[in-house]
DNA sequence: CGAGCGTATGTAGGATCCAATTATCCAGAG
DNA sequence: CTCTGGATAATTGGATCCTACATACGCTCG
């Protein structure tokens, strides 16, 4: 039983309901990869490593299903979301077409301090390339860094379509070997949108913003479409 | 007391969970108009009208809220999502991005029954076009049939922004007097996007629709922002 | 007479319990 | 040996009950 040995990070935090907190609590269990795609999550289990109740944990469910990270299906199991190829597409897709509007709309009103911020991220993933897992976490971080000036609802879609692609991204960055090009590469790009963010040139940082993603989509397509899912 | 006179008219249906029941119930009461922006929304008193407990009420309230249509304090009372003018722009800034994605995916697999409830739609909202409510139904059923090509996630998300803009549009639309040219516009914007869907042009739909989009959102942010919301 | 505070009422959040459905496992037939 | 059928066990969905918080009212004091 893997599940046992789930080390539930998230703690309590004040004034927060427990339907929230056991929603964070999933959520990182299945974008951090702790509970893989088309995995089981019964309840019971839930509510008793976190020692609540069932019913926060079937709020956080339902919750957690229309993000897109969970797949309920009435009287049943419910199940870690589990994308095929084309429905990562869907959402690279999506991604394209939205995320350089959240950059457009973020870039004049990120601070000095988001600003150092964006760029430290950009060298402490240099740093670690050689750690996957880090990268994955640092890039994840660059990027919604990237919108934090944006609107709320906007930050939030994107925010689920990381978060429902998590699974797909860890995947393909398993077959990235350290010393291919994609390195190099990606950390060109995001030091273009970096300096687009700098200068303030929001319609710059939404094209570099749109190439990068479509790249990165072709790419993802090439490298998952002859495998199954690991 | 307004909401004892409410009509659920949603029936349940089968194979269905209650929370999925009431989440449909409150959705289409919210959308309809019947519960106004700010209103109040009484777990209990829901779940008398609809004759269940309060469980599958509170799951649907966290669906909906999810859905952007209802606003969740802790402890306190749930309330029909109120948006502003900058929360409407934002909406429709994004719509602006995403449904000419929508449609262009859409475009190559329509079929020919619903190319035809599209062109059925359009002389539709013609002939009723003194009735501001059934020109408002009829307005979103035609866009969003414009989607049924376009994949599941997709279709979800518009239909979302569409569901949480209701309020805003039919606030417009009451602005609109009927010898307005706007209906005209309209009318001429819907038959060249039909014209293109219908002649496979995917990405002179886009176009179409993004321009379409844009100029509904100038109208109204100029129309609605000096007012107070209705 | 108004503002601040304490109490009371009512509503949301959560736990426990029951019923209905589904998944699992074993036996038996093909 | 495999597949089908049914009985059993486990899990989800829903209802009722209890607790804690928030709001509203009324009272007291300045």
């Amino acid at each position: 039983m893997a599940s046992d040995a789930q080390q539930w990070r998230t703690r309590r935090q004040g004034g927060e309901s427990l339907s929230h907190f056991v929603t964070r609590a999933i959520r990182e269990a299945i974008v951090s990869g702790l509970l893989a795609p088309g995995e089981r999550i019964p309840q019971e289990q839930i509510a008793g490593a976190l020692d609540v109740s069932r019913i926060p944990v079937r709020e956080a469910l339902r919750q957690l299903e229309s993000e897109g990270l969970v797949h309920l299906t009435p009287n049943s199991f419910a199940r870690v979301a589990k994308l095929d190829i084309t429905e990562v597409r869907e959402i690279y897709l999506m991604r394209e077409r939205l995320e350089p509007l959240a950059i457009e709309l973020s870039t004049p009103r990120l601070t000095e301090a988001q600003l150092r911020q964006l760029r430290n991220l950009h060298t402490d993933i240099e740093a670690d390339r050689d750690n996957p897992e880090t990268v994955l976490q640092l890039d994840r971080e660059f990027h919604l860094a990237c919108y934090e000036g944006a609107p709320a609802r906007l930050r939030r879609i994107v925010g689920d379509f990381w978060n429902a692609t998590q699974h797909a991204r860890r995947a393909y960055s398993n077959t990235v070997r350290p010393d291919d090009d994609e390195h190099e590469v990606m950390r060109a790009e995001h030091y273009l949108i970096y300096v687009a963010l700098k200068e303030g040139d929001s319609e710059q940082a939404g094209a570099l913003l749109r190439g990068h993603i479509a790249r990165t989509r072709t790419r993802l397509e090439r490298e998952l479409s002859g495998e199954a899912g690991a």
